[in-house]
DNA sequence: CAAGAATGAGACAATGATGTCTCAAATGAG
DNA sequence: CTCATTTGAGACATCATTGTCTCATTCTTG
């Protein structure tokens, strides 16, 4: 149901209300009772985007994996959820939203824990900040799932892709 | 004078008019002797910044240097304008405007020119998929400049840490 | 200095989106 | 079936922005 409304504020974040309620398939007045006002929309569906990204990284077995297979599931999962990613970034009033930014923080954090566990197994290098490593892992992310909207990556090809490239850059491939 | 409407162009891409003008240190009447509609204030300032690319770019000895020094290269011009890029990409109406989406294709192909001299060279792996290539870097520059500005990267830093990731990802350094 | 052009400030109508309200029709539970 | 609730459609006032216009002021340029 609100899949529908996030899919259109991700190709236009200033798409009027009731071209959100049609969307959705319900009547603007009804969209209107319940969620009063444009920004409560905007909120719960941040909210709503943030708890599916929750609920789908449960499904990964964090404790049976080596780091760069977490994450590869969790490149798995978060690239079919491009669009959602991609209206919580655009959605400027979202970050000014208390429990909003305490959820994003939370998983934030959690990605620099992953990174963090993979520098001690040595699996990517020390001296790389976690933070930058976080952003882009983020941004490769939006990018495969955009690259793959507009047709020129295969859908089954971007995950290994974005591993790859995360992993090894543009080098060619080591022999063996 | 367009740098300032662009940084606030940036930041919130439905701006009004008159705060454009005040941004830029101009009368609202002014601007639009100047721009008579505010499509037209984007398609400039668009051109603006896809001309100011071309200008820095032209600065880059192409000839005498190797593929994966230009890229460096490369990435010290645009890093430094991740505003204009974030600009360019934020503004839907802008791809939809024919001369801009020509000068930015043309862009677009050097860029992937520029890949298939490095792979020539054996720089990078000949079976990574040029579109992908690009929009990595198209990616990484704006993660980088985001990255400056928000405090969580040395500027100095910035080109380096990006040259890196792309052509070695998050591998720890080889000896040597 | 003097004439012409450009500017800033503000008034103004037009437009489009927001948010509220009403009412008739559809839905659903007892 | 019946009553209560929810819905869709549309009317409506409100608000912000756009784009036009005027006029006094400022700045150029000769």
């Amino acid at each position: 149901m609100l899949k529908a409304a996030a899919a259109v504020l991700a190709k236009n974040p200033n798409a009027p209300y009731g071209e959100l309620a049609k969307a959705i398939g319900v009547g603007r007045a009804t969209l209107y009772r319940h969620f009063p006002k444009r920004e409560e929309l905007i909120r719960e569906l941040g909210l709503y985007s943030l708890r599916q990204i929750d609920k789908e990284m449960e499904a990964i077995d964090f404790k049976n994996l080596k780091p760069l297979e977490i994450l590869y599931a969790v490149l798995g999962v978060l690239i079919p959820m491009g669009e959602q990613f991609h209206f919580l970034s655009r959605e400027f009033s979202l970050a000014e939203d208390k429990e909003v930014a305490r959820i994003y923080q939370r998983q934030m954090e959690e990605l620099e824990q992953l990174i963090q566990f993979a520098k001690q197994a040595g699996d990517i290098a020390q001296d790389m900040p976690e933070t930058w490593i976080a952003r882009v892992i983020d941004s490769l992310i939006y990018t495969a799932w955009a690259a793959v909207e507009d047709g020129d990556l295969a859908r089954s090809d971007a995950v290994g892709l974005v591993y790859r490239t995360l992993t090894a850059g543009f080098r060619p491939m080591d022999k063996g």
